[in-house]
DNA sequence: ATCACTAAATGAATGGCATTCATTTATTAG
DNA sequence: CTAATAAATGAATGCCATTCATTTAGTGAT
């Protein structure tokens, strides 16, 4: 609270006071509908990216959301019902970004390497969101239902049965959502610490990974399990 | 505030007042050193446990696991460093729960697969506790390290590279955990509503997997995923 | 026995958070 | 011209984790 601004009351009809706190530009309106609408989904959006990047998800409140707007806390819901639901814009502008230009191009295998390691790593910068994604129901979140459709025409294109498609892609979907929290693990995590004698097999493991390091130990298991389920599911293809 | 009890401003002599609020038992000391300590790590892991079955996680805050131990919120803070400790506790406690029995008794894929299916379980019992555990250093989680030492071992046996071990081991966990959210996901989380005729391939594999519903789809789609990891992952195997 | 020390409790702040609500007003539809 | 509405305001509300000065009961040393 800088000067105390006797920001009058319950509105006078003061008019035109510039804004107070620290928003950059300037003029605001005091209330009432303006000229043209300050908030929409997109606008919502960015601004909620632009502070994820420069913050972190602790960053993002409704509060710093606004300010970023520009706008009071409440303004926002008349937009969105919750945060939440700026959650879901967020992580259904994030889908848009993942990359499922593989199929209908070359081989199944190839598109669903191209797909999973995108999706893995976009996800990987927005772990916070994982936990909204997996209970989301799909509804509300048309480009995360665009990226459903072309993965499962180019599972049906591969010679899926139909009644298969869904679990494959979920199971696909679980292993990348949880690889997603590998990339951001710290890396001593693994150190047993003074507990490294109770434990050889694991310590000595943990060890002989560490020693041929050139490769992120992340991407080291992800390569590994996605592989893995690539071969293993493409033989439900009739 | 029920009726301005007059609560001793800064502690007089008052001594024994019974205990206000709402706390079942009766008498509590007032302040300083109990004959006995009121809390200690097992005791704050079995309320949160228990106030976690009883209300969820939404109902574990730190006023209420103090209140179901009968003491102060800030009595909490003695022993644990912040919420996350008790989350960690939590989770520590948890993994003593998982199923590693099948390591040095039947088949190295028996063994996986009863491991995984029992983390798996559990664990879908707590997902808010993923994303803790995911970046959690095992330092200072024994029956978690525990845990991993039995798997590693069992890999070991089974003829697995060391350096390939803990790879393996974090695909499988990470798949286990992507896999644990399914389980919480409502049955309607692939409804499409109104675009799905914009989406008629994803629909169309909704719905023929509906059709045939005796098995609950996240176990579905676990098992598959986890027989592909199984067989993929085995033939690491030296 | 006494005394200093310390572990473990108290309760009263603190500051941040999402969300609600009565109120205001510019624009638009009839 | 007027009534309705969308979109803003800012002042609560209530919950939350966490901090802090303070108190006190045991404990170990002298």
């Amino acid at each position: 609270m800088p000067a105390a601004a006797a920001p009058g009351t319950t509105a006078g009809t003061a008019g035109t006071s510039t804004d107070s706190t620290d928003a950059s530009k300037g003029v605001r309106r005091r209330a009432g509908r303006p000229s043209a609408a300050l908030l929409d989904h997109a606008g919502i959006t960015a601004a909620a990216l632009e502070l994820i990047g420069r913050k972190g998800y602790d960053g993002l409140t409704m509060a710093a959301l606004a300010r970023q707007l520009d706008v009071a806390p409440s303004a926002l819901y008349n937009h969105v019902a919750s945060k939440r639901d700026v959650l879901l814009l967020v992580e259904d502008h994030l889908a848009a970004l993942v990359d499922v230009s593989g199929f209908g191009a070359g081989s199944w295998e190839d598109a669903v390497r191209t797909w999973a390691w995108s999706y893995r790593d976009v996800f990987a910068q927005h772990t916070p969101l994982i936990p909204v994604i997996a209970v989301l129901p799909v509804t509300d979140a048309p480009q995360t239902l665009a990226m459903y459709e072309t993965v499962s025409g180019g599972f049906l294109a591969a010679g899926f049965p139909e009644e298969r498609i869904v679990s494959a892609i979920v199971a696909l979907e679980s292993f990348i959502f949880g690889s997603a929290y590998d990339v951001t693990a710290p890396a001593d995590i693994f150190d047993a610490g003074s507990m490294a004698s109770a434990t050889p097999h694991f310590t000595a493991a943990v060890r002989s990974l560490a020693a041929r390091g050139d490769e992120r130990p992340a991407d080291v298991a992800f390569g590994l399990g996605l592989e893995a389920l690539i071969t293993g599911l493409g033989a439900l293809r009739g």
